[in-house]
DNA sequence: ATTCTTCCTATAGTTTTAGTAGAAAGAAAG
DNA sequence: CTTTCTTTCTACTAAAACTATAGGAAGAAT
């Protein structure tokens, strides 16, 4: 039941580009030294990212990744979707499909209200308001 | 953020004891062989449902497992901690000290309410909810 | 003594995770 | 037009976790 680093990692990555936003491109080798993780590493996480269209490329010198749109306007929900492929316990109340018992199983309707309880606390939380949070907690 | 087959096979399992509560031993052959998985495999997850002492033993001839507790007494939340170690979808969330950033970190936070909101629906359920809910979907 | 079961330990194949490596391509800036 | 800093792409790999499988010992009723 634990997230990869891959939804660790690119979550606060992503925070981190919300903190900067409108200050221009952030380079990821700043972002990994400031969350001391490998630079290589958090490429592969920043490419699904780019693909995904949650996040923009300039690539030059001094270039880097910056917000494809308003930290407002993403929800953690589609970070954490984009990273970790879902955000089901199981694939059965994701795919229709994946488990042909679905309509017998009691377990099923358990994973289907976890899975709801997630995504709506995900939902309900944008990147501007992780950023703001992480600005006051740094300020203590 | 997926669940392992532990919790999936685990709870099944476990709603499968519910249901027959009060008829006596079932053994595992029996249970895997309704599930479809196999007996072999099951046999380790109860071992460390039967540690954790959710099952009692009867060890002979068509003995197996019965829930060590009525099924009105036992929370999926209990179920799932056993098998799948915790429901943080962090350590960081379980283990204080898992990082010593939690205090400067935002997604800490987000973390944690994500934790908060799993754990409310599994401690909502009983084995006595999700046995009843079976056996309705059965009759359907 | 037989039978059916749990219980224990060891092993192993496969998949996923978490990286590492090296080089090509882009574009401003000098 | 070359340098510089960056993304971008593909391939590779070590380690861990997952998902089992195997074989037999121990228990207790019958």
């Amino acid at each position: 039941m634990k997230m990869s680093t891959k939804g660790r990692y690119g979550v606060r990555a992503m925070v981190h580009l919300a903190v900067h936003y409108g200050q221009g491109p952030l380079p990821v080798r700043k972002i990994a030294d400031r969350m001391d993780v490998s630079a290589k590493y958090l490429d592969h996480l920043m490419a699904a990212l780019r693909m995904a269209g949650l996040i923009r490329s300039i690539r030059k010198a001094h270039g880097g990744y910056i917000l494809a749109r308003s930290p407002k306007e993403i929800r953690l929900s589609e970070v954490v979707k984009v990273l970790e492929g879902s955000v089901a316990p199981v694939d059965c109340v994701d795919d229709a499909g994946a488990c042909h018992q679905a309509d017998f199983c009691a377990a099923h309707d358990l994973w289907k209200r976890v899975q709801e309880a997630m995504d709506n606390v995900l939902e309900s939380v944008t990147l501007d308001e992780m950023s703001q949070r992480q600005k006051e907690k740094r300020g203590r």
